[in-house]
DNA sequence: GTGGTCTAGACCACT
DNA sequence: GTGGTCTAGACCACC
């Protein structure tokens, strides 16, 4: 159900908590729709509960999910939580956009690099730096 | 000399290098000019010398600096430094704008983000996201 | 698993480097396959864990291994690392050959001690020179 | 009257050393001809007297020259310190080399290399490795 | 348990 | 004084 980086760059439950995110934003997941039970997904993906469990309580932190006692974790039909997300995202390419700045780099190259990303299909990461 | 978070978010000794790359980058430093010994930056942040030892290190592998024994570190004439951080630091815009588009960001609202970055005299970080 | 001289030379770090890549570049660790942890290695060999992690860093700089968190350090399948511990090695033998040229050894004099190492089973140190 | 690296790589002192034995090696410096003084080298080259001191102690060890109290040194007249230098010049190669087969690198690649030493006027220091 | 970061303090070689 | 290496031992996040 998910793809996960096993290797480095983000803990595996933000992994996960970005992936449902995405399908919640994309519609994929529908408004009080049911996610699929920590012990489930965990066993699908060969992780620890607890993993999986981070990323649930992650989510509903951040208001896209609501939990119901014995009944499992449903998708929250508030905006907020896309909404929070998804400014949380912008914000966070703002940040690296700013330190590139700072260190000598145009707009205009990072407006390639974004093109190449919105374009066309590639994965999350980019080619290795020269 | 340099404005350390010393909570979460990179280490220190990362943020060390980042500084330094951006007063390399910037002009700030000049080829061949001294930079600040390893233990004199600890002592001025606080910091332990192995600490402020690490960012040379970095910085000495990415060819930004070269350092002269029982002289000091001195900014490196080459180019080459400059590229890799530069490249790096477009590839992690890019990274992190593939995981906003992930979530359902599109160009335009990244654009919006980056034009504010680029056109006004904007601090690092911005606000909390809405 | 490693034989490393304790006393002067390369540091340690660098020589538990130099093991690995050996044991990498011939194909004794084969892609993916899982590294000792740090901490087990700096027990057997009696070292501190911050040493044996210098060198598990610097393999991973190098694109010889990849870590993942709480897993352990794998080999990695990309040629890049084993192609720059190559290039490295050819550069190192061509500046001492330099530096020997430069004090009047004739080429004829170092294809014979080359000949010796490719054709014959000799160990790393050579004997004392006459 | 020396070409110094005061970068990294090898001290100072042996790279005087390495100079001078590269002079009376190809009899530059002839048998019984006096060096110039400790004093006057240092100043020459804005270095530390100890330092060049060092080497000379270096090359008196060496059996390349041979002190004369209030006078100054000189060049041995004996064959056995080039010798010995040049024979340590060849082992370093040599186990540089060894070093290189272990991780695979063939003797074609290493040929290569130092035909490009041997044929045209490199400096010492070969290409950054890729 | 794992890898990663940091501090404290030592020692070395070089100038 | 400088950079570089090493040890000892702590803390953290992650799984």
């Amino acid at each position: 159900m998910f793809r996960l980086n096993l290797r480095g760059g983000s803990p595996i439950y933000e992994q996960i908590a970005e992936s449902l995110t995405a399908l919640i934003a994309e519609g994929a997941l529908k408004a009080d729709e049911k996610l699929p039970s920590v012990r489930e997904t965990a066993k699908e993906c060969g992780l620890n509960p607890n993993t999986v469990q981070k990323a649930y309580s992650l989510l509903e932190e951040r208001g896209l999910i609501y939990p119901v006692m014995s009944k499992g974790s449903f998708v929250s039909p508030s905006e907020r939580g896309v909404n929070y997300a998804k400014a949380k995202a912008i914000n966070e390419v703002a940040e690296k956009a700013a330190a590139a700045k700072r260190i000598g780099v145009t707009k205009n190259e990072i407006d390639v690099a974004l093109n190449e990303v919105f374009d066309s299909r590639r994965s999350t990461k980019g080619g290795e730096p020269a």
